[in-house]
DNA sequence: TAGGCCATCTGGTCCT
DNA sequence: AGGACCAGATGGCCTA
């Protein structure tokens, strides 16, 4: 059971804003409806539920049935259908938003050095160790670059072009030290941290990893 | 059983 | 106005 805020506040306060009939409310003193209640739509929308009880509790016995305040009811009905309708939409959104985000997470898990069987990384995992594989790749371009740094193919492209051909598109820009043209390839935690933070780059499952070790 | 991870809902804020 | 994005809350599932 999902407690939360309850959804009427606005609605409440639209309703007491066009209807005759609602609760004369004080602003000095909070809505009925500001309480938590359940967020189940049938009680959300039940006739039983706390705050619309409040709310026919509270209307003038006289104007009830009149046919301005069955007006104001009938508005006030179709605003819980549209703000309803509204937050519906908006749940299908966001479960579709996050969706896209696990389907690139599971691309993401999927370039990576590949893993034992059964050993799927977190969220956080695998965006630690996206970070530490391209701090990795960037330092053996680096490295290669200073090996062969008189050839004129830069030896890491040659190097990345082999070992991760997927790759090697984002990489082929040139690493000699003197360029600036591949900056956006110098993640700088793994590079400049300490052993501690090194760990904390690491997935615990991956610290054996051969790649890792290689680090 | 506590803690970690995850999916989902929700309301707020920003952007187009 | 409506959609995208975000963060908090919540409950379910799994594991040590």
């Amino acid at each position: 059971m999902v407690l939360l805020k309850c959804e009427y506040r606005d609605e409440v306060s639209e309703l007491t804003s066009v209807s005759p009939c609602s609760v004369s409310s004080s602003s000095s003193h909070p809505s009925p409806a500001m309480q938590t209640c359940s967020s189940d739509d049938e009680q959300l929308h039940s006739p039983t539920s706390p705050t619309l009880t409040h709310l026919q509790q509270g209307r003038d016995q006289g104007e009830e049935n009149s046919p301005r305040c069955r007006r104001s009811r009938a508005r006030g009905d179709t605003v819980l259908k549209i703000k309803k309708t509204r937050r519906v939409k908006a749940n299908n959104r966001e479960r579709n938003r996050m969706h896209h985000l696990n389907y690139a997470l599971d691309s993401l898990r999927e370039v990576l050095p590949s893993l034992p069987e059964d050993a799927k990384l977190t969220k956080i995992e695998t965006l630690r160790f996206a970070h530490n594989y391209i701090w990795a790749l960037s330092e053996t371009l680096r490295l290669a670059d200073q090996l062969h740094g008189s050839t004129s193919t830069p030896a890491a492209a040659i190097l990345v072009q082999d070992s991760y051909p997927s790759l090697s598109p984002s990489w082929s820009c040139s690493s000699s030290p003197s360029s600036n043209s591949c900056d956006s390839f110098s993640p700088t935690s793994p590079a400049s941290s300490t052993s501690d933070s090194i760990e904390y780059w690491q997935p615990s499952e991956l610290r054996l990893n051969p790649f890792m070790s290689a680090l």
